[in-house]
DNA sequence: CGGGACGTTGAAATACGTCAAACGCGGTGG
DNA sequence: CCACCGCGTTTGACGTATTTCAACGTCCCG
């Protein structure tokens, strides 16, 4: 498993990578002159990153790693809302249990919490910003919805698959079409609401497709556009890390999954 | 089809209901202060709640009736995140639609959405309240994630018949164990995910095992307790409307949905 | 007495789950 | 260096939950 990024960026950088890619240079330039790094630690693999309610580091910046919101349930099945990635700022949720899916660096954040509470005039940049991050995640737990309750494997793994992307491009951990991903596929079927052995098969289907490559913690989509027609993605994003797509590839969209009312 | 209420609530009443309900008696006071039908209409079925990023009345009360956040996709499908229920205020959301699903009645909340923006002393509890019902929301969200990607049918519709009776039971539009859910089986299967063959089958099994009885808009739930040993529902509200469970029932969870790790 | 929307039923197709075994691979210890 | 282990991936065969299609029943309303 290659572990998601190498060197480490400070707290504040790439935090403010991800507002910059917002569009809210000055929330960022606020967060790159905060000091994230005070207090930053490591989690194993399927550690709580909130053990038992304890109070202290009520916020927490994911530095690097992956980090899930679980829900267990009986008969051994597992649900994971969410994945959270490095840039991250991680919050007790009441009910399911914020979980490591990979080794994990985070920092304290609480001094960042207190100031997106902030009332004041000059952290407002920040507050707003805070609030579109906010209304972003809300935005993919609804797609999150979408996949398990209307699409097919295929189409549930391309979208989570491109989402991710997206995502990670946001903070610059993500080249044009490549991603490291260094989750097990069994972590990826309780995302996507599948069992193990079908993900597998549903992989190597994309795969056959040309759509996806995907091994040793790496993933590549060489065609998106394709992929994204293929799996009805729509970007959540404001498409900051590239202004636009230069193939006209938009026809493409093959019949059989054009829209139909 | 029946209306979910006859009499129409008042918008400050019902709000002020639910706050009391969420035991946010403070909030409730202000609520029921403020004016919030100075204007008010109705829907029909299948409108649109915003239509066209009308920025008029960008908040809507629901007085009455059932709204859902809609998403289209291609092929005909459809996904419901969330049924909308009386007492809760409206807000456009990003990418898709709030349709209503019954006739509906709504009124003006906009400036209810101001005061809750409000950083004042005065209005902390409104604030308050306000971002507490917005937790739950998310909460129910979270849950609607894991009935779509863990659950059985059977599973899936319990669990959510189980959910709306306490919406509804919160701001008393429930008795003990039963509410009106004048929606056809259509919507409920886009909203649990399942095609309206099977969610009818599924219906049919529930109510052969006694555990639901649902017809001409009404739905009844004879025995909450074993439903919610069979669906694993959890609560999400602190339930004020009813301090503890008379029955001890709790041994009744079958061995077939004990918890197994 | 239609007509339309909604509910119900059956038979056949299929997508997905389960079980169990084998495979590959990096790591560890002899 | 090889043998072995553990973990994750892959494969096959089979079972089943759910979908699809198509028909029929029922209720309500004009």
């Amino acid at each position: 498993m290659i572990s998601i990024v190498k060197h480490s960026f400070s707290g504040g950088d790439i935090l403010a990578r991800r507002f910059r890619a917002m569009r809210a240079p000055e929330a960022a330039a606020i967060v790159a002159s905060l000091n994230l790094d005070a207090q930053r630690w490591s989690l194993d693999p399927s550690e709580e990153v909130f053990p038992q309610a304890t109070t202290t580091h009520p916020a927490q910046l994911l530095l690097s790693g992956i980090v899930g919101e679980v829900r267990l349930l009986s008969h051994g099945r597992r649900q994971i809302m969410m994945l959270r990635l490095p840039g991250d700022v991680l919050t007790p949720v009441g009910g399911d249990t914020l979980m490591s899916l990979t080794a994990v660096r985070v920092s304290d954040a609480s001094s960042l919490l207190t100031r997106f509470g902030n009332w004041s005039a000059e952290d407002r940049p920040l507050r707003e910003a805070w609030m579109a991050s906010s209304r972003t995640d809300l935005a993919i737990l609804r797609d999150q919805v979408v996949r398990l309750g209307r699409m097919s494997a295929a189409e549930r793994v391309g979208h989570l698959l491109l989402e991710t992307h997206e995502r990670l491009a946001q903070v610059g951990l993500a080249t044009d079409n490549g991603f490291p991903l260094p989750l097990t596929q069994e972590t990826i079927s309780d995302i996507v609401g599948l069992s193990v052995v079908h993900l597998n098969r549903t992989l190597q289907s994309l795969k056959h497709d040309g759509l996806v490559q995907a091994g040793r913690g790496y993933v590549t989509l060489p065609d998106r556009p394709r992929l994204a027609a293929m799996a009805g993605y729509v970007s959540r994003f404001p498409m900051p890390w590239r202004p636009a797509e230069r193939r006209s590839e938009t026809r493409q969209t093959s019949a059989r999954y054009a829209q139909a009312s």
